[in-house]
DNA sequence: TTTATTTGTAGTATTATTACTACAAATAAT
DNA sequence: ATTATTTGTAGTAATAATACTACAAATAAA
């Protein structure tokens, strides 16, 4: 069985072989230490399971799971991710994902969850499952980044990372005003007040 | 031989636990999941060495590091972080770790670092050192947010929590000039460019 | 104990951001 | 197939933020 994980640290690359390695001991384990490594590996082989970080340098996970969908649609992805569920997790299942675990979950937690992909089944915790309920019922519908347009979702990891509007029209090749209104826009949609949320939002989600 | 090791995430525990168990076949490893957990642990047994990840629930790394350094000053501890070297990292130092690396690094540099903490020496990296030189001189004494006088630091958490210049001036009975003159020096001071860049500090060191 | 620096505070002038308005093209809803 | 919304885009006017300058009081350094 030929397993993929990706993670930009060694540490937790360890941690996951550790754990696969007890429960698939015959297992052939690939690391990868970013988005865009995971994703040329992906292409040549084929993984059974892959097993990766959403917040990794190159090629966001999000990006990722995106992409290598549309190549190896049948490829199982488990999300383990630093972050708490809340909406990211709904993110990254709308991606393709067929699962999303904290990082901070049980060893055994993550072997079921692998043991259920393998099984071509999706791998939902509690938590998650609420939210993808309960959060303003348009969640499952329109997941963040559908909630806001192409062009405001740039805006705002722009604004995240610490641009200023005068910044970000000259980086889209905008008017300052037009930045302006998608910022207004994105704001409103999202429900936040100022950069200072902006930025909170993005970190606790990873997007940042 | 003990070592206790803390991170809220089992795999990077497990991770942990794997690169150690190579070098050191034979010690005694202890997992907490918490500061809390890991200075009652600290507490009850001596151990050779402590590594350790900053940011964990109940109690922040720093705070951990200087209260154990009380009660325990001959213990090293060694920081495991998943930010960059940059502020941070001479922040730990300072409050008493021997050593900051970073979750990046090769499992390799992990045992070296804890080799040289169990010698009694100190780890630092390359870039650690770098900055210990030569950011603005006076980083050594003092942690980030102390350079800033009471009212830029009062500023700085209030822009951090989203406020705006003017109703920080509101807020403090000032000219919203005068806020503008405490943001434009507590940016100065900290290096740092703008509200985004503001609000991921407090985040990133616990104060907000 | 002078001299230098930092701190607390603001005014003025310049620059950036926002609110509001607008409108065509693309999508979605009926 | 129409009608309603959303998206991408800006202009204008109003508002907010910043750069610079300034200065007395408090601290720190020589």
């Amino acid at each position: 069985m030929k397993i993929l994980i990706g993670d930009d640290h060694s540490v937790v690359r360890k941690g996951l072989i550790q754990i696969l390695k007890e429960a698939y001991p015959f297992a052939e384990i690939t690391e990868a230490s970013d988005g865009a490594e995971m994703f040329k590996l992906a292409l040549k082989n084929v993984y059974e399971i892959i097993v990766s970080d959403i917040t990794m340098p190159n090629r966001s996970g999000i990006d990722f799971i995106k992409e290598l969908k549309e190549v190896q649609p049948k490829t199982p992805i488990l999300i383990l991710s630093i972050h708490p569920a809340e909406q990211y997790a709904v993110r990254t299942i709308k991606a393709g994902a067929s699962g999303y675990i904290n990082k901070e979950s049980a060893p055994e937690e993550l072997i079921i969850a692998v043991r259920q992909l393998l099984m071509g089944k999706k791998f939902i915790t509690q938590d998650v499952a609420d939210i993808l309920f309960d959060f303003k019922g348009n969640y499952l519908n329109k997941p963040l980044h559908e909630v806001l347009s192409n062009r405001e979702f740039e805006v705002f990891k722009l604004i995240a990372s610490g641009n200023s509007s005068v910044q970000i029209a000259t980086i889209l090749s905008l008017s300052s005003n037009t930045v302006s209104t998608y910022k207004t826009r994105l704001l409103e949609k999202m429900n936040l007040k100022n950069v200072a949320e902006i930025t909170r939002y993005a970190m606790e989600n990873g997007i940042i």
